[in-house]
DNA sequence: GATAATCGTTTACTAAGTAAACAATCTGTC
DNA sequence: GACAGATTGTTTACTTAGTAAACGATTATC
């Protein structure tokens, strides 16, 4: 069995031969998270998605009709945060507000054609990006990533 | 005006169990990251910490006579950044910058008893704020956390 | 000694979000 | 059926965290 490598004596209280910032989570997972970001942009700006965009068509594309208040509560932002992503979604035609029967204050919203397509196109290349980021990683690592990563978001109240 | 007939039949398209946004990585990762961001506020926003305020402040009590340019570099953030990060530290009097013998150019930047003190507390209540968001882990699933955060940011370029 | 590079800084800008208010609409209670 | 209260999408104003480009002062290089 592989054990971990020489470097894990992170949990020492009086060793400070390297950096406290460094042996704090939420640091590192800014930094890492930032890394992805930048990776994101780099692989699907020339699309024309960033990452608000993307999440969002994929709830759409994933819950046909779905609201703009569930879909905003969905991803944890405010509805009025929302607005302009699906704003730029539409005005793309990759997204189309419907109204909805019964109730005349919602907007149900349904990617168009057009939407699916891009999104599945997109789907792809972020696929792509993750695995070359990710590609230092045993399955092992990956899973446990995964994992751990919910067990933060579930956390939260 | 694109027809969409009510009944949609997208399900097919997809292999979809559950959300394509849960399987990527990046995505959870920032959702994971805003978690932590939103508790470590609540934690020292009272003490009047920031997330920068508290890096930057780590890494001169740690590298007492770091010019800007280099705790920039550290911090992966451009020089033009730092500057009102460090005008904050040094308007609470945390931070002082001083002139440099060899070198009018730069800055070199020393924290202050005040400044010491202040972040010897800060790291105590940033310890317990993450020991309680990771209470759910496993020291294993910790360990792992740590060291993958560490490979991704260290994949940047 | 001219030219190039570096440092801290200012200014203008962008991205991504919140909070509060608003009109329109729906729901539950009397 | 009327009416108080909640909900929806939206606008507006604001905040936060950063980048990019230019600048004067200085230092390094040829």
């Amino acid at each position: 069995m592989p054990r971990a490598t020489a470097a894990t004596q992170s949990r020492s209280l009086t060793e400070d031969r390297e950096s406290d910032l460094e042996g704090f989570v939420g640091y590192n997972l800014k930094r890492a998270y930032l890394v992805f970001s930048a990776d994101f942009r780099r692989a699907l700006g020339r699309h024309g998605f960033g990452p608000r965009q993307f999440s969002a068509l994929s709830l759409i594309v994933q819950f046909p009709q779905i609201t703009q208040s569930e879909l905003a509560r969905k991803l944890g932002i405010e509805r009025s945060g929302l607005v302009a992503i699906v704003d730029e979604l539409e005005g793309r035609g990759f997204v189309a507000r419907m109204p909805v029967p019964g109730d005349r204050r919602v907007q149900a919203l349904a990617a168009t054609k057009d939407g699916r397509t891009a999104y599945l196109h997109a789907r792809e290349v972020v696929r792509s990006h993750e695995e070359t980021l990710l590609s230092d990683l045993t399955p092992d690592e990956l899973d446990t990533l995964n994992g751990v990563l919910r067990k933060i978001r579930e956390s939260e109240a």
